[in-house]
DNA sequence: GATCACCGTACCGGTCAGCGGGACGCTGGG
DNA sequence: CCCAGCGTCCCGCTGACCGGTACGGTGATC
């Protein structure tokens, strides 16, 4: 379950669900519609909507409510986010560079992988990913990878569950999931060929804690198919989350 | 004034006073730390504090609270950051990989600016700036530059009070810095030298609004003095500020 | 230009969530 | 041993929060 109910008996529970109800593609929605998406009173949006202008969490605009760049910024203070963010700017930096292609940061949550950063060029493949985003980790190299390098109940409570088919070449079974994994936990590196979006692939490293067991964090290139070969990549993928892990281990900033 | 008291007289406030307690460099604070930074009463903030943990706002750890993943997806989720975001990611991009120092977009917000990213590879020069953090707009290039493409009101707002000195260099006498407003209004490029950190140096550009002449946002170039000089840049950062304005202009990502 | 659907805003009395002073147990340092 | 500082919990008072309801504006439809 992405996230559960949230108390709605509460200010703060109110307050939070209308955050939540703003999409990463929505720029800006109007009172009726975070209504529609809460399910709660409009006196009560209304009223909650506006304590958070008050607050600086939102915008008001002549179209209706948007998040505030001060929201923006308290977010940016997640240390664990942030720290993970600034010790990797130079790898992932170093990574685009060699290969000028579209290079990934995320974190496993749940069920999905979290980005972090994205980096990519002008002439960068159109991918479904954007910083702060979300996507299932079944059908991306950086799911697979932070999953073959979690805690084996995790990996079946995932495995266990109905996987969703994103494009025809994401995989539902299970069991083809289940080696996969295991090939990627043997190997260091997990692909991905159009499973989460037709015309992309993707290679992916893992960034490991201390015990190197386990993942903190991964890396990713994405390229369209056709000019791009996964394959090709390995070596670099691997090599800047290496260079990574050594660097974070040398940091604190994990446990929960 | 930085943000202004915020009504402690209802939950939220007290909440989102608790969250901006933390600022960019604080990792985890226990329960007595927010207490004496907030001046709230302990029972309250324990409580409130406990409320924004079962809310995703906070993470609770053994040795204190921090701020949690779910807060960095939302600040993600900032439409005006994000959309500048995506839009400049490119640009800067390009910029860093033909100059190879550190770079900066940054939008102003009061007296401050606040960075919207920053990038720069392994041996970057030690800046002050951090993603999401703030600096007085009167010492640094971005800063100028997006004072010198501001309303005259603001301008004037911040040439006539107290400007806080960083470094030896800061220009803390209003007469000068305006000056220097006005050429770099008329040139299009602002300077910094060691006026926000000793040994560093910068240049800045505009993206400016549809007009032209107002500034959306900021780009800059940062090293250290020695082998940096900010001259010798002027014609990348500018041109790079351009391409992102003029692309700017042809979405909708601007307005109060 | 009348009707209607849908929007944002404002009112207001009942009640329960929020409040915070204070007490408690734990820990570590002097 | 004592004390300072920590996190946690209790509990009765009260005003902040609630949301049904009503109102004015705006645009599409006939």
């Amino acid at each position: 379950m992405p996230h559960e109910p949230a108390d709605l008996d509460t200010v703060l529970g109110k307050a939070v669900t209308i955050l939540r109800a703003f999409t990463v593609d929505d720029q800006v929605l109007s009172l009726a519609e975070l209504v529609r998406r809460t399910g709660l009173p409009k006196a009560t949006v209304h009223r909650v909507a506006g304590d958070l202008v008050t607050n600086r969490l939102l915008d008001r605009t002549n179209l209706g409510y948007r998040l505030s760049g001060g929201l923006f910024e308290l977010g940016m203070r997640a240390s664990v986010e942030r720290s993970l963010l600034e010790l990797a700017m130079p790898f992932l930096q170093d990574l685009y560079e060699r290969t000028h292609e579209t290079v990934h940061l995320g974190v496993r949550e749940g069920h999905d992988v979290v980005y972090v950063a994205k980096i990519g060029g002008h002439r960068q493949a159109k991918t479904p990913s954007r910083p702060g985003g979300r996507m299932p980790v079944h059908c991306t190299a950086i799911g697979k990878i932070l999953l073959a390098f979690s805690d084996p109940e995790v990996q079946q409570e995932v495995l266990s569950s109905p996987l969703e088919r994103r494009t025809p070449h994401t995989i539902v079974a299970a069991g083809l999931l289940e080696r996969q994994l295991n090939a990627a936990l043997e190997n260091g590196v997990a692909f991905e060929r159009e499973e989460s979006a037709v015309g992309l692939q993707c290679v992916a490293a893992p960034v490991l804690a201390e015990g190197g067991d386990r993942a903190l964090a991964a890396i990713s290139v994405t390229g369209p198919v056709g000019r791009f070969r996964p394959e090709a990549h390995v070596t670099l993928v691997r090599a800047a989350a290496q260079g990574l892990s050594s660097l974070a281990s040398r940091r604190r900033s994990l446990s929960s």
